[in-house]
DNA sequence: ACGAAGCCCTGCAAGC
DNA sequence: TGCTTGCAGGGCTTCG
């Protein structure tokens, strides 16, 4: 389950196989996925160099010199590198060919992820217009934090979660952060304080530093590999831990749900 | 306008 | 053993 890190460290992996590389063929074996990819996707695509390699949240942008190719890997998905002539396994939907030889190859199980294609300014794109700030960048503060949470009356997991207010957060990670945090996730946004909302800003770009840090040590296993870093070897506290002990108190962990996602809490610790 | 629920999809695990 | 069922989840979309 691609989160922030995840696609950082596919961007880092990826990037230099690709920047300046002329495409030089481009196959869709499965073109629906979460929309749609674009029909003419390949002839728009061949022999164009890719200009840059970005990232906004958990959008990957190729840019071209007439338009980006804007990537989204769901849950599932996955880009890997892939030799020329290298077997095509179950669930390669796509294969962008680049004049080294290289594939970059798109997996995608679930088929949750996207792959579009944007002219113009890709920011003012309606899925990336409204997106909050990254959570590693400058606008992300206990401030902005506690502003934004002042009307909002939904549990503080929920309000973490929405891009809107901050990229990149996604259930795993939202999790984590609010056990070191100490804050209890059904807890109403707008009933915490600035200060326990700088402890919880400061643990989330922690979190995510972390495991972006780990991803980049796995970074020479990118190529040729499955396309999945062993990202997330760091220990989870809580995840995935519900009904065993506290690691700091050994109060059973409490698992709820909370708008379908898996909610793993130490009653005892998070308040 | 806000918040909650629904939905897309496949792989895996559990239950019969 | 082989079926069926339920769950996992990012995030857009719809409903209340």
């Amino acid at each position: 389950m691609p989160e922030l890190p995840e696609v950082e460290t596919t961007l880092r992996g990826i990037r230099p196989y690709l920047l300046k590389q002329k495409i030089q063929k481009v196959v869709v074996r499965q073109a629906s996925l979460r929309w749609p990819i674009p029909q003419n996707l390949p002839g728009l695509l061949l022999k164009a160099r890719v200009e840059a390699v970005n990232r906004r949240g958990k959008y990957l942008l190729l840019t071209f010199p007439h338009g980006h190719l804007m990537i989204h890997l769901g849950m599932s998905g996955s880009l890997s590198l892939a030799a020329e002539g290298k077997a095509v396994s179950k669930h390669d939907h796509v294969d962008i060919v680049l004049e080294s030889g290289w594939i970059l190859r798109y997996n995608d199980p679930r088929r949750f992820g996207c792959i579009l294609w944007v002219e113009g300014e890709p920011f003012e794109h309606p899925l990336l217009a409204s997106l909050g700030p990254e959570p590693l960048g400058d606008l992300f503060s206990d401030d902005y934090l506690y502003q934004c949470s002042r009307r909002k009356s939904l549990a503080v997991k929920s309000f973490l979660m929405d891009s809107k207010i901050v990229v990149g957060v996604g259930n795993i990670y939202a999790n984590e952060a609010l056990f070191r945090s100490g804050i209890h996730p059904l807890r109403k946004a707008n009933r915490i304080s600035l200060n326990r909302y700088a402890r919880l800003s400061v643990i989330v770009r922690e979190v995510l530093a972390a495991a972006i840090q780990q991803g980049g040590t796995t970074l020479r296993d990118f190529v040729g590999g499955d396309g999945k870093p062993g990202y997330f070897k760091q220990e989870l506290q809580v995840y995935g831990r519900g009904g065993q002990a506290c690691v700091k108190c050994s109060t059973t962990l409490k698992e709820v749900r909370l708008g379908q996602r898996s909610t793993v809490y130490c009653p005892n610790c998070q308040r």
